[in-house]
DNA sequence: ATGAAAGCGCTAACAA
DNA sequence: TTGTTAGCGCTTTCAT
């Protein structure tokens, strides 16, 4: 394309320097390319371009679940700061699963981003990609999650643990007494919010039920299924902290095919505050907190971390707070 | 990196001709090299790749809402079928506006991606883009939106005629007489909707009120808003045929924070069967075609684009249907 | 103020 | 079966 604009009878580098703005150029060389390449329409190669740069401006995002609104909004944070810096966002998405993670992990490797936020779907897979990237250069942040400790990046989370605190202590003070669990995979993130869950619990001098606690992947349809487990359970809990909202809504499908009713028969809270859960047939009481501020500090620490490599890696938390609505019943208790 | 692999002292080439597995290596020498690259962890640069090849096995997807399920539902499908063909997707959004959708369209011509798939924001804009695209050899699939007739491009749509009808008729048959519609922006696709609104009016002999039609640009906030203007009128409509789900969405809301009940006071029919739909305060009535079907086949044809660019431009329509839920009362009237 | 030359990591003829 | 050579489109010293 250069070779079409030395038509001009200029050489490329010129072109190179009038489009990276470069000060040694003359107003008028200037001025004819800018005109040439405004009439011909002519688009830089970015592939050529990152190249010899041995940079993409590409920041890779990998999240798990693209139907949840929770990491849309992330995305949505991340890519207002990032953007204007000239970085671009190359979405992938898991689905919760490890596999997955590691060919999109992959991809964007051989890609080449220049950074990476990634919310792992995994306690212990893929770490070797990750740890291989950050070797390459490659700026990291963790987002949401926080597995993989031997990893020494930025990370950005809420409290999980208080997540689990606050839902689970909500339920208390509302009277409840046999509380079920529905918990996320085996890894840390969701760890926490069930160990929340034990602690106010104990807090309260509740007793621990094992059998009240079931299993899913963080995905609408394994906290349906693990509801319709946790409905066997007899006498059924009178409450359930879901582990995240998408599960809470897959739980509440399960209580209406029962035929039970929400609050009344069984009270739900989930955790995530996902979009139109204030319009749900009963709103959904959730623990919320900022994906604003989550999405914004993740963009911000990554732009840090291409700026400056040697920046010592943060932990930034943002806290969660209870957002009650419906679904676990009238007041405040 | 494949100086350090000619460390087993062969050439770059015979290196390149494993990593593309070309049958004229001998076995021993492709042994030795695949050993190297997988404790070394060698990953070939894409980058490099696509300048040689000219080509980045890379699809564009400009999408004009990601909080939409819809959306989200389509490139689900898409990535299911490209995916073992090598492909990726990189996702932009555009918000519903031509300004973003611009941006994020130039910086996928940058880019050099191989296809794209669009659902343009605007009726007129950026149509030059498209063609410039084209003409180089972007195979381009425009995707439930039917605007600029000018791109000769393969288009995979519903009857959005039908939908306005099918929703409209709903309404009629239930006994409603006085009819809203909160019309979707300029583009063809929104007014098709208006249309079949107007077909099934005028079919059963019921006058068109110009002021019980207010717009909004697909998203949420401005059903809301125009749901806001239609409850100005009096006497207000009793039932509205909202042109997205989002929309109806935000038109709900406006509904209840006005004191009034849905169906009884007003009824709601929306369009795109939006995820969670059934599981809302009152589930909502709907017109929906399959996303599965819509991204599967604009990905077939822009893979078979891809192959055969002579290919003649073709275009699908997926048939909308009803989808009775609450939104608008009782039975099927 | 402008240009020549080298090189980013890869693939594709074409030789050997 | 393997290697040599020549680019892909760009940026970047370093001369001029």
């Amino acid at each position: 394309m250069k070779q079409i604009a030395a038509e001009l009878g200029v050489s490329v580098t010129t072109v190179s320097k009038v489009l990276n703005k470069a000060p040694d150029i003359g107003d008028v060389t200037r001025a004819r390319v800018l005109a040439y390449i405004a009439d011909h329409g002519y688009r830089p190669n970015a592939v050529a371009r990152s190249l010899t740069l041995s940079r993409t401006s590409t920041i890779g995002v990998v999240i798990p679940d693209l139907m949840h609104s929770f990491f849309v909004e992330i995305l949505a944070a991340m890519d207002a700061v990032v953007a204007p810096k000239g970085y671009r966002l190359l979405l992938c998405a898991s689905s919760e699963n490890a596999e997955k993670e590691r060919s999109e992990l992959e991809a964007l490797a051989e890609r080449r981003v220049d950074g990476l936020v990634v919310a792992p779907a995994h306690a212990t897979d893929n770490e070797d990609h990750l740890a291989t990237m950050m070797k390459r250069g490659v700026a990291l942040v963790m987002m949401d999650r926080d597995d993989h400790p031997a990893i020494a990046c930025h990370r950005v989370l809420t409290d999980d643990r208080q997540v689990g605190r606050l839902a689970t202590e909500h339920l208390i003070a509302l009277g409840h007494t046999r509380l079920g669990h529905i918990a996320g995979p085996a890894i840390i993130h969701a760890r926490r919010r069930y160990e929340g869950y034990r602690d106010a619990l104990s807090a309260h001098g509740l007793a621990f039920d094992d059998s009240l606690v079931a299993e899913g992947t963080f995905l609408q349809a394994d906290g349906e299924a693990a509801m319709r487990v946790l409905l066997q359970r007899s006498p059924r809990p009178s409450a359930v902290f879901v582990a995240n909202d998408p599960m809470a809504i897959g739980a509440m499908k399960a209580v209406w095919d029962a035929g039970l009713r929400i609050p009344e028969d069984i009270a739900i809270v989930g955790a995530g505050n996902i979009i139109h859960g204030d319009m749900l047939r009963v709103p959904l009481t959730t623990v919320t907190w900022s994906r604003h501020e989550m999405g914004t500090r993740a963009a911000e620490l990554l732009l840090q971390q291409l700026a400056d490599p040697t920046t010592p890696p943060s932990r930034v938390i943002v806290e969660p707070h209870l957002l009650v609505r419906a679904s676990c019943g009238a007041g405040q208790g």
